[in-house]
RNA sequence: GCGCCCGUAGCUCAGCUGGAUAGAGCAGCGGACUUCUAAUCCGCAGGCCACAGGUUCGAAUCCUGUCGGGCGUACCA
């Protein structure tokens, strides 16, 4: 089968080897031909614009320096039907009606999968993300990283990764602590007692109902200072419930929750003791400040030297993380996957530079992936508004898939946007916005395809069975040849996008995918009985169509329904 | 102060490993339903790509600086 990926593969090929047969040694190692698809028809379907970038290596003008290239190319390569020099120098491509309708026989029959390169070719992948520590609901805030994470997951696995989602989650900080305490605050003052939320603790309503919950279950008695474990344990199971039921709102379901309390107690012993047997320019990377244990960091080539054991024996939280990758890499992935905030930027560069030391830089960068992802910033009536789950000040995942009207548009929204972009989320908008959202084009064109199959179904019009070149013939006319030129290139781009593990290239796909389509449907019939050939191979055109995009809203976790 | 990210149409954002006239959605204006779903299509209007330099045959894209916004700069996570 000619996927769209070899196509561009032989043809770089064949362009590579014809400038290597003219200039031989002239020519850089690495250098490539590059082919990508041009963003106007006028100029045919793919590019190539390495004269441009020889001119100066092989001193000519560019249009010389094309032809000559193309005039080398050995034989012609399947599914290019013919070449020009345009412009400046670009090499322009037009592929064969019959391959562009073959790909889009392949699309409906099987799919976008079998056409997408099998980059990952069954190795394994961890994808962290989410990561929220068990103190209160998951919020606006955490929705972008999860359905970031989720996306990024799913699209290794349509290229061919086998994926493991983990969510890893302190019990055992502080921070834990302090909800348990700020728990067992809001238990006693609901008895008259005259206790109120520590220094520091939570302030979120939903504790208060916690407190009433424990009651129900433990009756009255219960004190801080004898009981501080039924206050934390039942304060860490409330807010995981929390959590679990805020993700599946979005569909998400975790393979694994990594506690920090299940790596063995000595993985973190173990691995100070690895990083103090290291000494960068005579000094140990480790070392001790009277009570306090510093990791020199500087020597690692960041910022500052950190504090990773607390005069008290308790470890700061960059220690742990450190062991949990570590962990990680034991695992035997051959991918990681980190996804975090902003937030966690500096600490991340922490990790990554301890593993890199104790690892080696190599095993590292080539495993190791971190997406970080901006901020989301709410508006509301204009302002923004700061959020904390600490002060209890925020909007929860709940509240704003309510508002959006679905998880589907919510979803959508928070992946037309790169991750490194600031987001601006106006929530008095989101209603509005969701009437006039883009997933609810793309599930239009979703929909009206569904229609017409309906449609053909009645009037025994079906998608051939087999492909053949009498079928391409019936598609010659500009509107079948746009839409398969589209079909055709979207294999290539989700490639470009799980490669990149940039899930909002695939909202841009989708859009280009429903205004295709519904440009081809505005113009072209598609069930007639009194050409039942013509209809069918047009009826493939939107079966590969109606494939690609469920395919695509599949790996979003959106629904493509049939009928709207 | 220092580090990272961002600054593109009225609004929300794509485009950023340099390439052929800078794109989309929404908002605005004007057209198209006896025909497979008008949640659609077609057209018009809208831009010193924050600003100033630099590299290049060629810059929204790369480099430097300035301004503006976000995040970090904890013995919180």
């Amino acid at each position: 089968m000619m996927t769209p990926g070899l196509l561009r593969n032989e043809l770089e090929r064949g362009l590579q080897s014809s400038v290597r047969s003219i200039w031989g040694e002239a020519i850089p190692a690495d250098f490539r031909a590059d082919v990508s698809a041009s963003d106007n028809l006028e100029f045919g379907d793919l590019s190539c614009q390495a004269a441009m970038r020889l001119a100066g290596i092989v001193k000519d003008n560019p249009r010389s320096i094309a032809g000559r290239i193309a005039e080398a190319m050995a034989d012609s390569i399947e599914g290019i039907s013919s070449f020009s020099i345009d412009g400046p120098g670009f090499i322009n491509f037009r592929l064969k009606n019959g391959y562009l309708a073959s790909v889009a026989f392949d699309l409906a029959s099987g799919g976008l999968q079998p056409l997408l390169p099998d980059t990952g070719a069954g190795r394994n992948a961890l994808v962290e993300y989410v990561s929220s520590n068990p103190t209160g609901p998951l919020t606006v805030g955490h929705c972008r990283q999860a359905v970031l994470g989720e996306t990024i997951s799913n699209l290794l696995e349509a290229s061919g990764w086998t994926v493991s989602r983990e969510y890893y989650f302190n019990d055992a900080g502080r921070q834990i602590n302090l909800l348990g305490e700020s728990l067992a605050a809001r238990y006693l003052s609901a008895e008259g007692g005259e206790t109120s939320v520590p220094e520091g603790g939570y302030h979120g309503d939903y504790i208060i109902d916690w407190a009433s919950d424990l009651r129900a279950l433990h009756g009255t008695g219960l004190t801080w200072a004898s009981d501080p474990d039924t206050f934390i344990h039942f304060a860490e199971e409330k807010a995981m419930e929390m959590i679990r039921s805020g993700l599946s709102l979005l569909g998400i379901e975790f393979d694994r929750y990594f506690a920090e309390s299940e790596l063995i107690p000595e993985a973190v012993t173990d691995t100070i003791k690895r990083l103090s047997s290291i000494t960068v320019d005579d000094m140990s990377l480790v070392y001790s400040d009277s009570e306090k244990l510093w990791l020199r960091f500087t020597a690692l080539g960041r910022p500052k030297d950190r504090v990773i054991i607390r005069e008290d024996g308790t470890y700061t939280y960059r220690m742990p993380d450190i062991a949990y990758h570590l962990d990680k890499f034991s695992r035997k992935y051959d991918l990681i996957v980190d996804i975090f905030g902003a937030d966690h930027l500096d600490t991340s560069r922490d990790v990554t530079a301890a593993l890199e030391c104790l690892l080696g830089r190599e095993v590292v960068s080539e495993k190791l992936r971190v997406v970080i992802h901006q901020f989301v910033t709410l508006v509301k009536d204009g302002s923004r508004i700061k959020m904390s789950t600490r002060s209890g000040e925020f909007v929860t995942l709940r509240e704003l898939i309510n508002d959006a009207g679905s998880a589907d548009v919510t979803k959508y929204l928070f992946l037309t946007r790169r991750a490194e972009a600031h987001m601006d989320f106006d929530l008095g908008l989101a209603k509005k916005q969701s009437s006039e959202n883009p997933v609810y084009y793309v599930q239009y064109a979703h929909a009206r395809i569904a229609g017409i199959l309906r449609r053909a179904g009645e009037a025994g019009i079906s998608i051939p069975n087999e492909f053949s070149s009498g079928i391409s013939k019936l598609l010659q006319g500009e509107y079948e040849r746009e839409l398969m030129r589209l079909l055709e290139s979207v294999p290539v781009d989700v490639a470009a996008a799980s490669d990149a593990m940039e899930p909002h290239r695939l909202t841009e796909i989708l859009a280009e995918l429903a205004t295709g389509f519904h440009r081809f449907y505005q113009h072209v019939r598609v069930v007639d009985t009194d050409n039942r050939n013509l209809s069918a191979a047009r009826l493939m055109l939107c079966g590969a169509c109606r494939r690609c995009i469920s395919d695509l809203l599949g790996i979003l976790g959106v629904d493509a329904p049939d009928r709207m």
